[in-house]
DNA sequence: GACAGAATGTTATAACATAACAGTCTGTCT
DNA sequence: AGACAGACTGTTATGTTATAACATTCTGTC
């Protein structure tokens, strides 16, 4: 476990997060160069603004600051763009909130979970195998058949925890 | 277990339909008048509306058939009683489809589990406390309070796996 | 029957997403 | 090089989902 990650899988706010896009774009690459999927231009920089921050990113938004370049693409060039990075398992889409965030496990097996804080906004990605094996448990004992997993929980990560009063900690 | 149920959560095509709808408006209204909540008309029949079927019903449907009856309601007629039977825990809305679905357990904890076949559209609601004990497990393992969960499972029922054939059955 | 608060009606618009078709780029084959 | 196919992007228009804001009506209470 290095220094830029706190055992709580949110990011610390005083971590390089230079380094940490410069990361995620240099893996994304290699592994788009190991599949064969073309990360060009567009999608490469729509993956750098997903990556700006921990929080999760809208659609306009991104398009927004796809603008700022003074080209003012039109909503299909970011939807196209996120549509391969979904494919290419590098980011997540957000149900629950109508957004999207980088993946940050290199495993990409894609089947996580998404620890979303409604205090700050911070989404931790955790692929806790258990969870996955419960969840499948749990489908087949009604003979159900899993292709996808959606779980996003929703709560207060532990830095908003510690801020705000942990006397609110029922549980 | 009663024969109205299978084994699978899935209601079977042959069950008592309109005993089942009959049995979710008595226990919605039981519930709001045990709780001093107004069950109004337009809500009733918006909850009636979805139960109509165990597929998951859309906003814009549901306005569409409350306009059958003469009257043509506006979205938010629809969205306000759809708040209303969220918070009242009387439906779920499932977000990777943007549908709501009746919630059809008597208990009202509603950390609920989906299953969504991808097939049929049918949508089963599972109360696995395993389920919840392990992302709850998980979620303060990193140290994060969980308000609440969205867990949607998609994949294939038990009936569509049968019907279109076993084969596909790769786990 | 006047009042307060809840519920609904109404109009307009915001927010999210995609269809359809035209143009451009990239690599490959000859 | 030139022609071609397929992938990618641009552009216009529109579909889908949801809410803000304000007017009106309903319901129960004093």
């Amino acid at each position: 476990m290095d220094s830029s990650r706190t055992a709580s899988a949110f990011a610390a706010p005083d971590h390089d997060h230079t380094a940490c896009v410069s990361r995620a774009l240099a893996d994304a690459e290699a592994h788009c160069r190991a599949h064969g999927l073309r990360l060009t231009a567009t999608r490469r920089r729509v993956l750098e603004i997903i990556c700006q921050g921990h929080e999760p990113a809208k659609a306009y938004d991104i398009l927004e600051q796809l603008g700022r370049a003074g080209r003012h693409p039109a909503p299909p060039t970011v939807y196209r763009a996120l549509e391969f990075l979904l494919d290419a398992r590098l980011i997540h889409r957000i149900d629950s909130l109508n957004a999207y965030v980088a993946c940050v496990h290199p495993n990409r097996q894609h089947s996580a979970q998404l620890l979303v804080c409604s205090s700050c906004e911070q989404v931790a990605e955790i692929d806790d195998p258990q969870i996955q094996a419960v969840l499948d448990q749990g489908a087949s004992r009604h003979g159900f058949k899993v292709d996808s997993q959606t779980v996003e929980i929703h709560g207060r990560c532990p830095r908003c925890r510690a801020a705000q009063g942990a006397d609110h900690e029922g549980a």
